[in-house]
DNA sequence: TTTCTAGATCCGGTTACGTCA
DNA sequence: GCTGACGTAACCGGATCTAGA
């Protein structure tokens, strides 16, 4: 309605007290390398289309990438395959026959789902299958002696500390395995691989789940936040047109502050009131933070910066 | 070179089991 | 002992990527 026009005053103190320095969540950059680290398997839709994805961490990125991708899932490691094969029951395959039958989901149920239609000769190379599989880790257990070769009902295993401890360290290190680790793993901890890629799989889905939690925690207080200092502007607001209309107290009333603009950068300075702070030009505060997407963007983009 | 297919892996969602109050 | 809540291992289905035919 231009306030500005007519020389009221306007003090502009957007202040709140949080993230005035944080660029964005902290938790929110975790979790971009969280995110990429997870999604390094790339699906590429997925990660183009994630906000997630304007913040990568390109030293981490590219270092998980080449981690992953470098890897080459299903080639670089027959040669490790081979010498895991000769532990892994001895099972006489390539890499991916190997994984399919030490740890792939579906070759588990297909397998499964041949024995249980084709009968009885191929139930026993199924057992024995999953015996071997069993025998990789699972099969001997380490105090609990749940055994988990069996009658592919479902079968709750509960992990040792001990094993749920090295998983959480690995966790730490690499959020995803590539089969020569995770082979790797199952061995050193009595496991089969597919308990290590489940277990995998869950820890990203719970780190995933409580991060969300954490930044829709975070994005709450800043709604909160924009909202109580949308209510005190407009009240502000109405001040000064209630005061605006009343011109005989406009009169004789001495601003409490004085916002002048600079007319070559358009930058807004406070200059009156003795008892207010000393002249400070007020850039772009934002509830936001001034790193933040939403922070005020100048009114103009003008080549030439002031002359102050 | 392009297309198709099989296999591997991932994720989101769900189910079922173990534990605890 | 029973029960509900909670945590989590295991499963399912779909999507994507890659290698090989």
């Amino acid at each position: 309605m231009g306030e500005r026009d007519h020389g009221l005053g306007l003090s502009l103190s957007l202040s709140l007290g949080f993230n005035q320095k944080e660029p964005s969540s902290p938790h929110m950059h975790m979790h971009m390398q969280q995110q990429q680290s997870n999604n390094n398997y790339s699906h590429p839709q997925k990660i183009q289309n994630s906000w997630i994805n304007m913040f990568q961490s390109s030293e981490r990125n590219s270092d998980m990438r080449s981690f992953l991708r470098g890897i080459d899932v299903n080639r670089a490691p027959s040669t490790v395959v081979v010498d895991v094969e000769d532990d892994a029951a001895g099972v006489s395959s390539p890499n991916s026959t190997v994984s399919s039958v030490m740890s792939g989901k579906r070759s588990e149920r297909e397998l499964m789902a041949a024995a249980a239609a084709a009968g009885g000769g191929s139930r026993v190379e199924d057992n024995e299958m999953e015996r071997a599989s069993c025998s990789l880790g699972g099969g001997s257990d380490d105090e609990d002696g749940s055994g988990n070769g069996d009658d592919g009902s479902r079968k709750k295993l509960r992990l040792s500390k001990e094993q749920a401890l090295v998983l959480e360290e690995t966790f730490k290190e690499h959020s995803t395995l590539n089969p020569k680790q995770k082979m790797a793993l199952a061995k050193q901890l009595n496991l089969r691989t597919r308990q290590v890629e489940v277990w995998f799989q869950n820890r990203r889905a719970r780190t995933k789940l409580k991060q969300t939690e954490v930044d829709c925690e975070y994005l709450k207080r800043c709604c909160e936040n924009l909202t109580e200092e949308n209510r005190r502007l407009q009240k502000e607001v109405s001040e000064l047109r209630a005061l605006k209309l009343s011109p005989h107290l406009y009169m004789h009333m001495k601003p409490p502050t004085t916002l002048t603009m600079c007319p070559s950068c358009e930058r807004v300075a406070v200059t009156s009131s003795p008892s207010s702070v000393a002249p400070s030009v007020i850039t772009s505060s934002s509830p936001m933070g001034p790193m933040s997407p939403w922070a005020a963007i100048p009114l103009r983009q003008r080549p030439a910066a002031g002359s102050h």
